[in-house]
DNA sequence: AGCGCGGGCGCG
DNA sequence: AAAGCGCGCCCGCGCT
């Protein structure tokens, strides 16, 4: 089937004859014919490069289907059942010579290569997500709304018409029919409105931040195969864990119900409740009013020895939480996420912060506890082969010292690097003029003014960080900006160049624009450049490494961090390579350095 | 039943 | 003058 003029309105929708995409042609193929000329079609010469598309059967490619694939350029789109013309596609996919354009390429890889066996040449594809994120990172970047923006304002129409009719007949992404044209259109018209927004945005990235734009595109196929990959659990360890933890979990429930009436340790109201009876005031608040009953307040109450029966309640609300944290967020989301050969494959969004930091999701596995030992050990190598971990030290801090330019923070890093002193030992020691040991309260105070400075934190938040009264950080905080006054200058300078623009923006050293909310300059511009641009660092070491030949090892990156599955045999030599690409002594004002270690039984310290 | 929100908590 | 940044996921709770 094709329509020619009128596309839109076959499909129920009116879209005014004045508007960019009355004129576009939609087509369906469903007979030999129709492939014949979409292949003519495909042979034509043409200006932007052929933008592709599917439509699947929901999110998760390797649970669902592939229902369509559609390829379009700006004035033409087709869709094509995946299962009745697998073959047709896949030589299309495979050996079309031209560039690509995807709206969130590495959605539609993953489609081909688990459902086509095939992956589009990375280095011929472009894609309109990246560029829109780059472009306007405070918009949404999705398909419709960008392009409501930059190529029609009608081009969201129809999603109404699909929604309704998919819910009257009870049709889902899985089984919605191919011919229903609202769904074969507004698939087809997804290409032609990527191709129309590429001829927006490319010319456009390539002019203000070209060098980002290439970085996030290798991130993308770094990225991928790390997804692709995934990384493998020890499923009996994790049943242990799951079943240890639930009888815990009862018991304690069974208690707070029996003892205090709390049927659920998640609610604050009911703790309150339970605290008041016991004669107990409440020391902190929410936003919202309420009695705090968080981890910081409980704890405060397990304290309080005048309390005893508070002290107990306490101690059971937390660690009954503590567990109901670890069983739901991390162990029973592993043994639901797993594939049948025990690897989990998360989700990797490597444009999900404004910052340029990337998220992973389904599971979190950035989010996995670090001291409870138990949720990162459910993660295992392969017989034969190794974790390695490396990451980078003090990136933020020596991105900090970098960018002010301040001779004492430089001259410290120097210090700590070539004399193997340790950096905050370093600073403390200048600022309370004698030697500063490890263990010493001072060398955490001055951590927490560091850091809270970085991130637009008041000395009150510094006192309350490092757990002392106002009164013993503020002499701290006065001696550090005045024996390093380039930080502030920094936060000064960053702030006042940032509310030139509309939203508040600065770019980085990649050229990537990072904005901040009205009236919030002051707290996140500072942190955006630091911790965007060691986004960008930790984004070009991965690449490196993949350079480098690591790229099949790679299983995650947590911001500073990165993570390989590499074998025995090589692990040291690996290991070296790892901390060779995440090492820059030439570049920065401050050397950027990295440190690893090989793990071989699991994924814990 | 599903949605949005606040509160809470895990990470860097 | 004063100001902690960026995420994802879970639960409880009130709403539709």
């Amino acid at each position: 089937m094709s329509t020619e003029h009128g596309a839109l309105e076959a499909a129920g929708t009116r879209v005014p004859a004045a508007s960019p995409l009355s004129e576009v042609k939609l087509h369906l193929v469903e007979n030999m014919e129709d492939l014949f000329t979409f292949k003519r079609w495909l042979g034509e010469r043409r200006e932007t490069p052929l933008a592709v598309d599917t439509e699947t059967g929901g999110l998760d490619p390797w649970r669902v289907k592939l229902r369509l694939v559609q390829f379009g350029d700006p004035n033409t789109g087709w869709a094509i059942p995946f299962e009745d013309w697998q073959g047709a596609i896949k030589e299309v996919l495979r050996t079309y010579e031209g560039r690509w354009i995807c709206h969130n390429l590495p959605f539609e890889q993953k489609f081909f290569k688990l459902h086509a066996g095939l992956t589009l040449p990375w280095e011929r594809c472009d894609d309109t997500m990246v560029e829109l994120a780059l472009l306007e990172p405070h918009k949404p970047k999705g398909l419709k709304p960008a392009s409501e923006r930059h190529v029609d304002p009608n081009a969201a129409r129809g999603q109404d018409v699909l929604k309704d009719a998919m819910q009257k007949q009870g049709w889902t992404w899985e089984t919605i029919p191919h011919s229903f044209p609202p769904y074969w259109i507004y698939g087809a018209l997804d290409t032609v409105l990527t191709a129309r927004l590429w001829q927006w945005s490319h010319p456009r990235v390539l002019a203000e931040c070209p060098e980002a734009y290439g970085l996030e595109m290798a991130t993308l196929r770094v990225c991928h195969q790390m997804m692709v990959n995934g990384m493998l659990l020890d499923v009996p360890y994790v049943q242990r864990s799951i079943q240890e933890l639930q009888e815990f979990s009862t018991q304690a429930r069974e208690w707070l119900q029996r003892v205090h009436s709390v049927t659920s340790p998640m609610s604050g109201a009911q703790i309150s409740r339970a605290m008041a009876t016991l004669g107990v005031d409440p020391i902190a608040f929410t936003d919202g009013g309420a009695p705090r009953m968080d981890k910081e307040t409980l704890t405060t109450y397990r304290g309080w020895a005048a309390q005893p029966r508070a002290q107990e309640l306490a101690s059971y609300v937390l660690s009954v939480r503590h567990a109901d944290k670890m069983l739901g967020s991390y162990l029973e989301n592993f043994l639901e996420m797993m594939d049948g050969d025990h690897l989990i494959h998360c989700n990797i969004n490597t444009l999900a912060a404004r910052t340029g930091r990337m998220s992973v999701t389904e599971p979190a596995l950035q989010t996995l506890p670090r001291e409870d030992k138990i949720i990162r050990g459910s993660f295992i190598p392969h017989e034969r082969k190794v974790l390695i971990s490396c990451d980078l030290s003090q990136v933020e801090a020596r991105l900090a010292a970098h960018f002010s330019q301040d001779p004492g923070l430089i001259e410290a890093f120097r210090r700590a690097d070539e004399d193997g002193d340790d950096f905050f030992c370093a600073v403390a020691g200048q600022i309370f003029n004698e030697v500063i040991t490890k263990a010493d309260l001072r060398r955490q105070m001055t951590k927490n003014v560091v850091y809270c400075s970085l991130y637009g934190g008041g000395v009150t938040k510094m006192a309350q960080t490092a757990g002392v009264p106002l009164a013993q950080m503020q002499p701290v905080k006065s001696a550090f900006d005045a024996t390093y006054p380039g930080l502030q200058g920094l936060i000064q300078s960053i702030t006042e160049l940032g509310r030139r623009t509309n939203p508040p923006s600065i770019r980085s050293p990649l050229g990537r624009m990072l904005v901040a909310d009205h009236g919030r300059e002051f707290t996140q511009l500072t942190n955006a450049l630091i911790q965007g641009h060691a986004a960008e660092y930790m984004k070009r070491c991965a690449v490196d490494m993949d350079a480098a030949g690591l790229g099949d090892y790679l299983r995650l990156l947590i911001h500073d961090e990165g993570i390989l599955e590499a074998p025995a045999e090589e692990a040291e030599e690996v290991l070296r390579v790892m901390e060779q690409c995440m090492t820059d002594r030439e570049k920065y004002l401050v050397p950027l350095t990295a440190d690893g270690k090989i793990m071989t039984e699991r994924w814990a310290k």
